[in-house]
DNA sequence: TGACAATGTTACCGATCGGTACGTATACAT
DNA sequence: ATGTATACGTACCGATCGGTAACATTGTCA
């Protein structure tokens, strides 16, 4: 039985009682930190520094600084989807669009000074060992994407949606890679046209 | 003037005497613990042991463990270029095909348990810092990249060079992360497909 | 008022981090 | 044989790492 301290979290009470938690200043801090410069490049002491707690707080909440990350890649699983599907929702039944759109908005996000791509892709790359906490739910992360894009391609009427599936899971991951490798003006701006010429490409005739 | 104690690496010289300096037995070592495990997962004292060498011998060949990730990266970089050159060398004149030949090596590579996508890559999500020595090298790298790729692009006949190339580059990044997430069987398989079919649809016409 | 749960306080643990002062061994030229 | 320079090893440095023990303080609800 998986250990879960930390998932309740307040979403706000209706009341403006109820003091913001110590578990939830802590994964907000974390979750930036993490994100911003890299899980293995934050310690402890700094996140507990940032959200005015201590140490043992930290530790009644979190059962490691692994799970914390872990904790920190399942917010952002949560706020990745709220993306995913807001770009779904805006073209109903238009697949094609919904990537574009999607796509559109991550070549935007890109384009500012200090992006740093995606925190999934980020903590694979830190992470090598496939059991870590954190990798596990970075996989499961990337293998939901991929089912997704696949039958997306499948909606569109792909020739061979597999292949294009993963093209643009290819298209997707090299954007989040090179926006933060590039800066301003880097390739990732040309996610969305790239994508709409693949599946023109790949569609059936 | 910088400071490069570490530029001789004895190519092997003729004879068959020359006992291996420590100098390369720690890049070698070096090269193969932070490429697989990461730059930051590693630390100096096991790459000394697993070299046969004592601190003091690192550091004096190693202005610092952040000079001896350059370092690294910089013999990546040569060994990257060469296996470029190799891709291009086949195909003379024909840059569609050395797209293709390289993309499908890639491809390949990926295919193994444990692929570990791209050093250079890897670097720069380890250190968002632009400053720091080993994303200096990576940064470069990936302009070289950039600047080949858009260049091909041109020899292709591409209506728009600059995305076509933008495009290989994402594609090509993809390939490095997704390989390492997904292992056997992931997308990264289909990237010289992918890119053919891009490459198809982005000639003039 | 009393009891409980959550948080804070202080101090500490062993391990590892990157890095260095300083003495020793080896090789070669004279 | 002796001087000299280069290469290497032993032993250590302070700082930080992730994590914990023991106890004091607080707010809430009954």
């Amino acid at each position: 039985m998986p250990t879960d301290k930390n998932i309740e979290l307040t979403i706000s009470d209706g009341h403006e009682s109820a003091p913001p938690k110590a578990a939830k200043k802590i994964l907000d801090v974390a979750y930036d930190l993490f994100y911003r410069r890299g899980i293995r490049a934050i310690g402890v002491d700094e996140i507990v520094k940032r959200a005015g707690v201590t140490k043992p707080s930290l530790y009644r909440s979190f059962p490691s600084k692994d799970e914390l990350a872990a904790s920190y890649l399942r917010q952002y699983d949560l706020e990745y989807w709220e993306r995913f599907d807001e770009a779904v929702a805006a073209h109903p039944g238009d697949p094609r669009a919904q990537i574009k759109a999607f796509l559109t908005r991550i070549g935007k996000r890109t384009q500012v000074a200090d992006y740093r791509g995606c925190g999934m892709t980020n903590a694979a790359v830190e992470y090598p060992d496939h059991s870590h906490p954190a990798r596990v739910v970075s996989e499961a992360n990337k293998q939901e994407l991929r089912r997704r894009l696949r039958a997306m391609a499948v909606a569109m009427g792909a020739q061979d949606p597999d292949t294009l599936g993963d093209g643009l899971l290819l298209l997707i991951e090299g954007a989040y890679i090179s926006g933060q490798l590039f800066g301003l003006g880097g390739p990732a701006q040309a996610v969305a046209r790239n994508a709409d010429l693949l599946i023109e490409a790949s569609l059936k005739k």
